[in-house]
DNA sequence: ATGAAAGCGCTAACAA
DNA sequence: TTGTTAGCGCTTTCAT
């Protein structure tokens, strides 16, 4: 057993009682200045330090917040709970950043950290992923991150999907590309589909018609933007630019365009969403939408421990904008 | 308040006392058929769910773990910490983790966590990355990943970065290679020097000389790849191969080439280490040294969950090894 | 096989 | 300003 002092041996130590220290320990403000250093004194003789486990016990508080993420290694994933770490230790609490590859996985983890009040709230990256939003707990304060609520009561942080799409499609449209392919990443997830809308809405907006077969849906992987364009020049569509709802897949395509010996950006202009690192190292470097990541797992942290701390749960959906990096994978129509 | 049901509240729906409640949760053996059905079915009925902290402060155990990386962006760590995940969950274990930039931030990390007895046992990842080693408490279960300790009793799980590099370095001699550059990590982590020290006995058996011009040290960073290149041409260095002690700076390599119209692999031979994801995107694709790293974390958890609970310290570091993936970054001298 | 009592280390509510 | 008394919800020890 381990024999840390407790807070009762700096009491005896101090020569007051054990709520007093209690008291200082907590910075309240009714201790005498004499009390206070005397007991300041023994906690540092005693090498005390108070037992998180104790303090949960008492006020039923876990000061930890659970983050769920599809996996850790996904870059966008990982900046998020760094961002939200960062924020939460400022409030002096922890996350729990755990992966959930499926909905069974996540499920049983939800029941463990939730379920055993593990946690004090829960952080939901990708909700939408697949049908985990079911397993979620209606009593738990609850913050998705990169997809807004399709229920009523759940606050929300992401990317202004639709927007960055436009914007990213809008760009392509302005140096002079006419058929601008779509791939997208997998449509249960709300993210591709209001990337998908802002895709077309600039399509309209110019004045192109939308046309079905331009669009593929990928799963984010490199591999199935590659793939997406291979199936695009079997087809023998006719495309001069293609938009990549992420950077991962727009490397895939600009792979395939490699092997096809399809020139980047002169014959086909390339744009993805991310801005990952090294998207500028890839040949040519890749012109991309750039989010501010860790931001959104700031403000998903702030946002939860709004509700957590003050029950105050005016529901949120906060969108985030993202910046234009023009690099070399487009390139004005007919320049060079 | 929550209205939680309790151990209590059990017993007294089954009749029983809250200790056979226990008992029941527990899976204790001495517990007779019937009463055990009669506890499920309250346990049911209520939703009762044992309360984690209540447990933890009856058993002065959390069941829970801390990883502290530098950063949870970097693909290794982030693998590392997944494969960590896994396997804590397996135990019923958690992993609480967290990013420590600096120094100063893993001290002021580990006292909150440790001091406060949040966790059980400590994960480092990258103990040497600066002089964070120094605040790690004596009385903790610790397991160092990336690095083996320096010191005697603390266990470790790494890549045999000797042997990784050379294998690396031998693959280019193999293909003829007879200039061969370096480009190592920062040289106050113990991997750098150890892929160093792989390098020059690669070169020694050889029959080469070991050249110190041909060294350069960067910070893992694709750019500091990029201006090492730079300053070997610079420099006016004859070179035909380089290995750089990990992808990113490959990568970085192959940018700075491709800007001076060097061409890889048939000027410049390049070989990384890590096998990250989107290696094999690049122009050419990278032959690189692949480790498994979600394993790195699943041994270190096992290893510390030994000592955890069985305080079974047998020291031990443990050295994983990696394997050569050719791609086409890497060429027969010669050929085309 | 089951129960009663004590206690893990703290905070909260009340009293002095 | 300080101390006293009760818990928080569980496990552990010792009886029975």
């Amino acid at each position: 057993m381990s024999n840390r002092p407790t807070i009762r041996d700096v009491a005896r130590q101090s020569g007051v009682s054990h709520q007093t220290v209690s008291r200082v320990i907590n910075g309240k403000e009714d201790v005498s200045p004499e009390t206070r250093t005397l007991v300041e004194a023994a906690i540092e003789e005693l090498g005390y330090r108070p037992s998180a486990v104790a303090r949960s016990m008492a006020q039923g508080k876990t000061h930890t917040l659970a983050c769920i993420s599809p996996n850790l290694t996904d870059f966008t994933f990982a900046s998020m709970i760094e961002g939200a770490e960062v924020e939460a230790r400022q409030y002096k609490y922890f996350i729990l950043s755990s992966s959930a590859s499926d909905s069974q996985t996540f499920k049983e983890l939800v029941n463990e950290l939730v379920g055993h009040r593990r946690v004090d709230g829960l952080i939901v990256i990708n909700p939408y992923a697949d049908d985990r939003f079911q397993f979620i707990p209606k009593d738990v304060p609850v913050v998705f991150v990169g997809a807004s609520a399709r229920e009523e009561n759940i606050c929300s942080v992401s990317l202004d999907d639709e927007k960055v799409a436009y914007d990213a499609t809008r760009h392509l449209i302005q140096l002079g590309h006419k058929h601008i392919a779509l791939i997208t990443g997998p449509m249960e997830e709300d993210c591709s589909r209001d990337r998908a809308e802002g895709y077309r809405r600039a399509l309209d907006e110019a004045g192109f018609a939308f046309d079905e077969s331009m669009v593929v849906e990928g799963d984010w992987t490199a591999t199935s933007g590659q793939d997406a364009l291979l199936s695009f020049l079997e087809q023998g569509r006719v495309l001069d630019a293609v938009f990549a709802q992420n950077d991962r897949m727009a490397i895939g395509v600009m792979r395939a365009a490699r092997d096809a010996n399809i020139k980047v950006p002169s014959q086909l202009a390339v744009i993805g969403v991310d801005d990952m690192p090294l998207s500028s190292y890839f040949d040519p470097p890749l012109t991309t939408m750039r989010q501010d990541i860790p931001r959104i797992g700031r403000e998903a942290v702030r946002i939860l421990l709004e509700i957590v701390e003050k029950k105050q749960s005016k529901v949120c959906g906060l969108k985030l904008s993202a910046e234009l990096i023009v690099r070399q994978s487009t390139l004005k129509k007919g320049g060079e």
